[in-house]
DNA sequence: CCCCTGAATATTGTCGACAATTTCATGAAA
DNA sequence: TTTCATGAAATTGTCGACAATATTCAGGGG
């Protein structure tokens, strides 16, 4: 029987830790894209009923990373280059919108904030080597920073609490190291520039251009 | 004890059902904006147990519909001037990707049928009058055909299936009728003009800013 | 009068069991 | 060999009950 996430229970529900718990299994490949989910094996594997499993796994459908039919059960997700497209078609557009928010709502705290993590990032030393630009999952994530700073929560939540998911998805399944890893951050320096600015015309004609590009660097990796 | 959704069982499950009459029954303000769910008490209405009655509450919850709190229970969201404010801003983001994308992979079968929708609602005696410009939710309704046309699945899901129970929810809940109907039913002509012209840039910039038209317009009846 | 304390009540989280449906294996017929 | 039917096994959907937690209410002290 598996151990579940440290999070003790005061505050969040058994069905909340294998929520997250599975959450990070389907994203590393773990529990492998595409396979079938069986309840009473999950369900025996965790040690929790199947109730609270069923409720994790329905989570884990309204993210994205299962789909479920009725009487017949849950499978992961496939990956797919459509589904990459897709997905950073819709990250084009929510990222764009938020680079323009948050140049127009930012504040000094903001601005601070963003050169630290500038700044920590640059002290990588596989960034120095050009050789990858590893994006810690979490605070100090450049586009998660950039999209809490649109003060938007409807897309907080659409992209850090739902797509980012998937994204992460992608990334661990395709191999993380990009020979972008220069051009990258300097995009970064630029996008950060432009909100520091106020200009969020310019800030999200940024964004959605490095957004494209991080996509065709993936999809040349997908061939 | 209330009826349920036509729906029989063959094909979804009684979650399933609970799920979409109780989405309606938030959305259309039977069920409170703002009040407290009680699960024994739903539970009972509906003639169901409350295992069922939770699965339907959880995709609620992720519908944004619904916060639920560890070991308190869901309450109903709230309406404000912010959420609506972060709503649109989200479309308008969202909705000109579509339409950029629709302009972009269109098919004369698409072309035929905007059009088609376009008349059925240049019909309308409400419009004529210039008292109301009204969208039957579904097939005919004018963002959801254009999101279609985009042939995105996830653009599709995050707009049809999950913002826009949001948007009819501020809809219903501060009326519908608009004195924007003559100007909007334009704007839209214009829209899948671009989108025949195969110019995307255009229409995405016609369709936010038709978004944005539109919120201002909802925003001034919110005061 | 207000605030705090603690028992009583109600609600939520979790579990195991049963019914309905699907999937799999076996074998017969074309 | 392939296809189809049939029954067995496994899986999913649904339910009611119990334990843990929150809420309510009464009473006492400040």
């Amino acid at each position: 029987m598996q151990e579940l996430s440290q999070a003790q229970g005061g505050e969040s529900s058994l069905a909340d830790r294998l929520f997250v718990t599975l959450r990070g299994e389907i994203v590393e490949g773990r529990i492998a894209a595409g396979s079938k989910i069986s309840e009473p094996e999950l369900a025996r594997r965790y040690g929790a009923s199947r109730g609270s499993l069923r409720e994790a796994l329905m989570r884990l459908e309204s993210l994205g990373l299962l789909e479920r039919r009725v009487n017949v059960g849950a499978r992961v997700v496939t990956l797919s280059e459509r589904g990459l497209l897709e997905l950073y078609e819709v990250r084009e557009a929510l990222e764009g919108m938020a680079c323009r928010l948050a140049a127009a709502k930012r504040t000094a705290e903001d601005l601070v904030d963003l050169h630290h993590m500038l700044a920590r990032h640059e002290q990588q030393e596989e960034l120095q080597a050009g050789t990858a630009y590893f994006q810690p999952e979490g605070d100090f994530d450049f586009h998660f920073r950039i999209v809490h700073a649109s003060r938007n929560d409807l897309l907080v939540d659409t992209l850090c609490n739902r797509l980012y998911y998937r994204v992460r998805m992608y990334r661990y399944q395709l191999g993380m190291a990009s020979p972008r890893a220069r051009s990258a951050f300097r995009e970064h320096s630029h996008i950060i520039e432009a909100i520091e600015e106020g200009d969020g015309e310019l800030a999200e004609i940024l964004m959605r251009r490095h957004i494209r590009a991080s996509r065709q660097n993936i999809e040349h990796k997908l061939r």
